[in-house]
DNA sequence: GGTATAATCTAT
DNA sequence: ATAGATTATACC
């Protein structure tokens, strides 16, 4: 570790111990992490030439002097070892580089190393500064530099203090132990790539995260569990129309509503909403499925400790071995052990057949860098490749299941504009300690078809023995067309760029440490006029002072530390200053004729495509005055609801009550919506539609 | 139709 | 952190 009085030069090039710029002739490039350091403010100078060719900062020379050597050398050790080779290109080093930090072979890499420098429109600007590629799942420090994960992970273990490789600026230890992925930079290297001629992954499709758009029904609470809000709530209409015992993706004709299907990507504020979209119907459980026919659906949320996650596949855990009693819906604390039935034999048998899974990552799940920061989120389909049991970390026997990646779509976390090709499984070394092993035998149900390279049924889908979900089929309002043919990949890319205070490209941009990205004049605005600490007043006496807490606008996560001493992401401003200017001369040479105020040309094309995604920028915005006026609707008209059927009955209400109450909400909420626009007549629609055709269910039912 | 079980959600 | 409310549903 560098002594606090030892730094090198900040991004900008500025002395962070003089705060003086120094000459080119007074920096010193250190050999091993390439950080400029000024030689009048270092405590130790190399003392001829030859020792300033091969310099090692202090960072460096003291990090591998402490690290223990890891498997016939350190980290540090071997890239000194690639740099110094003179038998090497600058290419070839940093493909040794990305190797090292990879850990994957050359043959693997080489199709990646192509790929990397081809981003003509991003140039090598979103390149890592640790192994020089393209940014794999990118994470990017509160010091505004980005990384690849695996990068950013191997840079940190081999410290004990964390420290930024570019910068030498400290880590949180919550960064550093939860790195998340910045998606706003994921999907601006996807938007890219789509552009780029060598592109052949089929027609382009940009995935939105979009956020519970057309939201006829919400999930709304009966009087008695009203105190709890949410907590308790009853689930809201099913807005797709697929049986709750359907496998696999779910495509764009059981989606009424948008015709979109539910698409990789898509985050939902919380279970119940997610359960809306038929990702994952259980409200609590982990497993959707049926112990005779498969599972549906898993949820990585963070329940059980034994569950490791890796993205592109994961080990997961089977639920129960818990005492519930006391009206408990979990308890972290197993009591006994886990057995192959009901939802963990579920599992099991769609492991047996091959069956594609969803899989939905919740934010509550914190060790995973690939959960979400907000809320759940559908992550595609995996399959089960093996199962098995074995002792967990609290002793007693728990299911356990490999899940391996087998969607279509690529994942929200990769720059991959594709979605999986067949991998190898990985070994899991766990598997010399289980019992009770299982192994497909048979061929999978969901596979990768060769021929039209994609993952597809190869034996017929199972039919349902369900009911499905019946919506309001081809009634609804025609939903947006997918825009991703319109306007140039330019300004898509721009679009991708937008701070979600101010809606517009963001300027000076920020990255917190819960990877949401702001204008940094927007993010200090928020909090303008807080201060810091406040001060505790307790019946006349000053107390202590108290740290303030500042909550991030995208997320509940405190970001007061970060607000301190924010540093702007000069890599993204770098990337949206480029491409600004390349539109503004484009626009310019496009119109010569007409006068010299081509100045507005990237704002105008930024509006343009604002005011094109409006509508869903106002849907995905979470805390909109409308909806939370809708939610009060829901109370209210619940509250009605409840007075003038008298239905606060004994406890156990029959499921046919439990319908036909909320039925009645539903349109008792659509009466309150009517007074509301043009949108809210489209909900009233729906409310009408769906109430009219559950009618006649009812009257089935109490037949 | 009853009962046990679920990787939630909110208030304290 | 932790208690506990009263939902949806699998399975008997």
């Amino acid at each position: 570790m560098a002594q606090v009085s030892e730094l090198p030069c900040d991004g900008d090039g500025v002395c962070m111990v003089c705060k003086q710029k120094p000459a080119e002739g007074e920096i010193l490039t250190c050999k091993t992490c390439v950080t400029p350091w000024h030689v009048a403010c270092l405590a130790t100078r190399p003392q001829t030439l030859a020792d300033t060719a091969h310099w090692d900062c202090p960072d460096c020379s003291d990090l591998s002097g402490a690290m223990p050597a890891v498997s016939g050398g350190g980290l540090v050790e071997k890239i000194r070892a690639i740099e110094s080779d003179a038998s090497l290109t600058d290419r070839e080093k940093a493909k040794r580089r990305q190797e090292l930090l990879s850990g994957a072979t050359e043959a693997e890499k080489e199709t990646e190393m192509n790929a990397g420098g081809v981003l003509g429109i991003l140039g090598d600007r979103f390149n890592c500064s640790i192994c020089m590629q393209l940014l794999d799942r990118p994470v990017s420090t509160p010091c505004g530099h980005n990384f690849c994960l695996k990068c950013f992970q191997k840079w940190t273990g081999q410290q004990r203090m964390k420290t930024c490789a570019i910068c030498r600026k400290m880590i949180p230890a919550k960064m550093a132990r939860e790195p998340r992925i910045n998606s706003t930079i994921v999907m601006a290297i996807r938007t890219a790539k789509t552009s780029e001629p060598s592109y052949s992954g089929g027609p382009p499709k940009i995935y939105h995260f979009i956020h519970n758009q057309d939201r006829p029904d919400k999930a709304f609470t009966t009087e008695r569990a009203k105190k709890t809000g949410k907590a308790n709530a009853c689930s809201g209409k099913i807005f797709v129309t697929i049986p709750s015992d359907f496998l696999g993706p779910i495509t764009a004709e059981y989606d009424p509503t948008r015709n979109l299907g539910v698409m990789v990507g898509e985050t939902w504020a919380d279970r119940m909403e997610c359960r809306q979209w038929g990702a994952h119907f259980p409200h609590v459980g982990g497993i959707g499925g049926q112990s005779d026919h498969g599972a549906q659906s898993v949820a990585l949320s963070g329940g059980y400790e034994d569950d490791e996650d890796h993205g592109e596949w994961f080990l997961y855990t089977g639920s129960g071995g818990r005492d519930l009693s006391g009206n408990k819906r979990t308890n972290k604390k197993q009591s006994f052990d886990q057995r192959f039935k009901s939802y963990n034999e579920a599992l099991r048998v769609s492991c047996r057949e091959g069956y594609p899974v969803r899989v939905v990552r919740s934010a509550k799940e914190k060790r995973s860098s690939y959960a979400p920061q907000e809320g759940v989120r559908y992550d595609g389909v995996y399959r089960v490749e093996k199962c098995w049991r074995k002792a967990g970390q609290q002793g007693f026997v728990v299911c356990r299941y490999l899940f391996v990646r087998c969607d279509n779509d690529p994942a929200p976390w990769t720059t991959d504009n594709q979605g999986d090709q067949p991998r190898p499984l990985p070994s899991i070394p766990e598997l010399m300690q289980a019992t009770d092993i299982t192994e497909r035998t048979k061929s999978p149900a969901w596979n990768f078809d060769e021929e039209k390279s994609l993952w597809t049924w190869m034996r017929p889908q199972p039919s349902s023995r369900k009911a499905s979900c019946d919506g309001d089929n081809g009634k609804t309002k025609k939903i947006r067309k997918n825009r991703s043919g319109t306007g140039s990949v330019k300004e898509r890319l721009l679009k991708e760029f937008s701070c979600i205070i101010c809606r517009k490209v963001m300027d000076l941009p920020l990255t917190t440490p819960c990877a949401h990205n702001f204008c940094k004049a927007c993010l200090e605005g928020a909090f303008a006029g807080q201060s810091h600490m406040k001060e505790r007043k307790s019946g006349g006496r000053t107390l202590r002072t108290q740290k303030n807490v500042m909550k991030c606008p995208s997320c509940t996560q405190d970001i007061s530390e970060f607000l301190q001493n924010p540093q702007v992401n000069r890599e993204l401003m770098n990337v949206i200053e480029t491409l600004q200017n390349q539109m503004k001369d484009e626009s310019s040479k496009a119109k010569e004729t007409e006068d010299g105020q081509s100045v507005n040309s990237s704002e105008k094309a930024d509006s343009e495509s604002s005011e094109m995604e409006e509508q869903e920028d106002a849907v995905s915005m979470n805390e909109t005055p409308d909806s939370v006026a809708e939610i009060k609707e829901n109370f209210d008209a619940k509250a009605e609801l409840s007075k003038e059927d008298n239905t606060d009955k004994p406890l156990n209400d029959s499921g046919a009550l439990h319908d036909s109450k909320r039925r009645k909400l539903s349109n008792d909420g659509a009466k309150a919506g009517e007074s509301g626009g043009a949108e809210d007549n489209a909900i009233v629609k729906l409310g009408r539609l769906a109430d009219s055709e559950s009618t006649e269910v009812d009257v089935q039912e109490n037949d």
